[in-house]
RNA sequence: GGCCAGGUAGCUCAGUUGGUAGAGCAGGGGACUGAAAAUCCUCGUGUCGGCGGUUCAAUUCCGUCCCUGGCCA
């Protein structure tokens, strides 16, 4: 490739904070084009459970990287790395790319770059996984196969252990051997509010979701054929829809259940946001303000900076 | 008014044959290299309803009062 890697503003920030509020009022100062880095919005046909932009929204925003999967298949952080090299090339040059997620591993996958993973045989990874599944003492096999495997649960192990037994090699020595670059430098932007009004809003906004028809959304899904255990499905609040069509929950305690898991979600995300983003410049934006504000001072800060 | 059952962590409750107490949920902090809205780790001092009494020692026993629920008047 050669030349200097571009910088690009990335919104990040919890669910529900207003991350697509403020790229629209941003599209006021700029010709702005999202590329949405969110492990869900991927998926088509998942609208309203995922907040995803609404079509008026796109309208005045392009947004690329959404709606690129069926729900049964599975994505990933290294698709997404991959794919978004594409979309970022794709943004015209008379526009601004703005990457926007609450999906903090695949921003990271897209601006620091992953490892390069050697071909995987398709059948004997889902044969390992199989394998794996219930599996005891994963964790002890997986520290064996891998000195530098740290723990993290099983899904994580499992992992571990089908990258030592496809490919020979464990996984800490591909992420050593094999390093992978971004393909431009992120300049954070991340929205906050404080907890009390986060969890207020995640609470309206579920609530809101609910009344759009988030239960017909799920049921028309399965009854076109999507498998209750389908990739994208296994997400945050869809699970406790799904468990209610199923007759594990009672409609009384589904706004309450959803709202439980996404205030959980929150706040990972949060720590995410806050220790992970590296040595890379952050500017920590109070969204508790107007996204009209939020967006003069993301322009602000970017002229600043000379960019 | 009488009888019964309760009043213990933000919530639901367990427990101490007397040596000042612990689970789940909620909440906080953290990890994170192709499933990431995933997968995990970690954090519990609270007048044990109030006041008296017995005791070396009471949240635990006794008395009394207050509050809640139920039943009987």
């Amino acid at each position: 490739m050669g030349g200097p890697k571009p910088v690009v503003p990335v919104i990040v920030g919890p669910t529900a904070v207003g991350k697509t509020a403020t790229v629209i009022a941003l599209s006021d100062h700029w010709p702005a084009t999202v590329i949405s880095a969110d492990s869900r919005q991927v998926y088509r046909r998942l609208d309203i459970g995922t907040a995803k932009p609404t079509t008026a929204e796109r309208s005045l925003v392009p947004h690329l990287g959404i709606d690129v999967v069926d729900p049964g298949q599975r994505y990933s952080a290294g698709r997404f790395a991959a794919d978004g090299v594409g979309l970022l090339a794709e943004v015209p040059k008379n526009r601004q790319p703005v990457i926007v997620g609450g999906t903090g591993f695949y921003v990271r996958a897209l601006a620091d770059g992953l490892f390069r993973e050697p071909p995987m045989d398709r059948d004997r990874r889902d044969r390992v996984r199989t394998w794996t599944k219930g599996f005891e003492g994963l964790g002890r096999w997986a520290a064996r196969l891998d000195s530098g495997f740290a723990g993290g649960g099983r899904q994580r192990a499992a992992r571990v252990i089908e990258v030592a037994l496809l490919t020979g090699r464990s996984l800490s020595w591909w992420q050593q051997e094999a390093k992978a670059e971004g393909v431009m430098r992120p300049w954070y932007v991340f929205l906050t509010v404080p907890r009390p009004v986060l969890y207020r809003r995640i609470e309206e906004r579920t609530r809101a979701m609910l009344e759009a028809g988030w239960v017909e959304e799920v049921e028309r899904l399965v009854s076109e054929g999507v498998a209750p255990d389908a990739p994208g499905l296994d997400a945050v609040g869809y699970r406790e829809v799904m468990k209610y069509l199923e007759g594990g929950l009672h409609r009384s305690e589904l706004l309450d259940m959803i709202v439980k898991s996404t205030k959980r979600y929150a706040k990972r995300q949060e720590t995410w946001f806050r220790n992970q983003l590296g040595a890379n410049p952050v500017l920590s934006l109070d969204a508790t303000e107007a996204p009209e504000e939020l967006a003069q001072h993301i322009v602000d800060k970017w002229n600043a900076r000379g960019n």
